[in-house]
DNA sequence: ATAATCCCTATAGTTAACTCTAGGTCAAGC
DNA sequence: GCTTGACCTAGAGTTAACTATAGGGATTAT
């Protein structure tokens, strides 16, 4: 069983241009095509292209992630790089959720700061622990 | 005290052109000048400077921060929609934070994947149960 | 008093990741 | 056999967020 383009867009939310786009900057050197060039996704087509999504929501610019791709085509000679490259992504996941913690402390910080003074009906309820202008 | 740009650029590790870019973008109507044009920062302003990249962490694009900032010149009448804007990033933030988890489930999968292959010395370890072309 | 070093504006250039258009092929339905 | 709709490539255009350059003014160090 394979899919069309199109169908793979919907099932991956993306549009079916990335997906050509992907293709040209040699993220799909796996994908088959029909005679005439059509290309047929396969299922394992799918999962190497979630694999890549994950890789791209971590902030892999798809330039490093065609490296992967060529390793993974290259076999087990390159098996070392590709662990070493997923070790690296998750430290850098790792930093990327203590940022977002962070970030959300302030977020929750700032909705409280509001929720008072709206509360309060003005602003100047935080007065001299206002902070940073706002 | 106040703060020259290239001080505030260092603190926030962030460029002197990205500061004066914010500037002209509107983030930072508060920042003063000496009368022959240099910006002078003061404390506040770089607390607002900080509210500014956390917005910016969440995704928040310049056009909507420079919104905020005008909200926040307007005083209380804007109140609620300022809070309404923290409890929206709040929500995104949740989202991205649930995201980054289902990723790094992603990679811990793979790093698992490439150590067992590793230490068997070859990817076929893997055989059936190989996902996605790697 | 002059050179170095900071600051300024205005504007042009860069980069990534799409996004779209033009022009063409191909398979299915009427 | 002809229209319709999905597919194709090549290449131009878009957008955000800087980044850099050119040209000039002010302050500090010698």
């Amino acid at each position: 069983m394979t899919y069309s383009i199109s169908e793979v867009a919907k099932e991956l939310d993306l549009t079916v241009y990335a997906l050509r786009y992907y293709d040209k900057e040699g993220l799909m050197p796996f994908v088959e095509r029909t005679p005439s060039g059509t290309r047929l996704f396969k299922e394992s087509d799918i999962e190497a292209l979630k694999i890549i999504q994950c890789l791209k929501s971590t902030g892999m610019p798809i330039k490093e992630i065609k490296g992967f791709i060529e390793w993974c085509t290259e076999g087990d000679s390159t098996l070392q790089q590709r662990y070493d490259m997923f070790l690296e992504r998750k430290a850098i996941v790792e930093a990327q959720l203590e940022e977002l913690n962070k970030t959300m402390d302030v977020i929750n910080h700032k909705c409280n700061y509001y929720k008072t003074a709206l509360d309060a009906g003005t602003e100047d309820i935080h007065h001299n622990n206002k902070i940073g202008n706002f």
